[in-house]
DNA sequence: TCAAGATTGATGCATTTGCATCTATATGTT
DNA sequence: AACATATAGATGCAAATGCATCAATCTTGA
């Protein structure tokens, strides 16, 4: 078995490009004295969940984080007052991620540099037909 | 300005691609009992430049890790007994980190896990056109 | 019903990170 | 030469991470 050069460029690029553009929204985020990256995934997916919130363990599978990371990013952005860790009536065990009205002004404060970004660093880079073709490429690979 | 749903798709998909097969890449090297990436990636720079080593600065923009970051994980590799910092005669601030006999050892261990994953997860999955049209896709994002 | 096992989410502890700063040496300017 | 400034790399400290484990609750099967 033999790893030819195309697999190794693509599998280089992939990772340094991820990192790359990561770490320019990262550093926009924290040029504008906001929270990180994960902390808008987290936030966008309770708002989505609405008034009910959300379990815990429903964030894992889309944060992609492990349990205990999960557990925490909830104590730090209930500490700042974006969520409100509400208790759970159909399973005393666990608890529901409600967002704030603080919560979901963030969030909107971080869309307005996210999507910035993304202009800027996906949008304007790649024509729709290559955008595409990425994802394509990209999911053969998940 | 307005941020397209292919734009969005693109982004997701590079980020998840990109951190799912580096988290299968840790774990089969955690499997086999080999240290992480990072390790790989820096043991492989240090040994391409031979007996004379590479100044720790020089190896920043390879790793592209933070300074600090570079010097700790270099400390880790010399305590681990995979390099030496040698002291550098043409600058008496800096250091040369050269590659032990060990170390090489370990890095061609960790090769053999590595190039198992890279032929499952990406030269298996992708046909060599496509492998080649992603890289270049990638590269307009850079 | 009740014990055995599974699941939810938190947490103690050691390691690692991030940031700022420090020391030491090198370079540039007058 | 003498000083100011820049650069290399290490490090103290606070915060974040990874791992293992815990308590509480839920589920299942006899």
């Amino acid at each position: 078995m033999t790893i030819e050069k195309e697999t190794t460029q693509a599998w280089q690029n992939l990772h340094i490009t991820s990192r790359t553009l990561i770490e320019q929204v990262e550093a926009a985020f924290k040029q504008a004295d906001l929270p990180s990256l994960s902390w808008y995934d987290a936030l966008w997916e309770i708002e989505k969940a609405g008034g009910e919130g959300i379990r815990p363990n429903a964030l894992i599978p889309q944060l992609l984080l492990p349990q205990y990371q999960t557990s925490r990013l909830l104590d730090r952005m209930v500490t700042a007052g974006l969520i409100d860790r509400v208790v759970c009536d159909e399973d005393r065990r666990g608890c529901r991620a409600v967002i704030t009205e603080s919560g979901k002004e963030m969030r909107a404060r971080m869309w307005a540099t996210y999507k910035t970004c993304l202009d800027r660093l996906v949008q304007k880079k790649l024509g729709k037909d290559d955008r595409v073709t990425l994802t394509q490429l990209l999911q053969k690979l998940r």
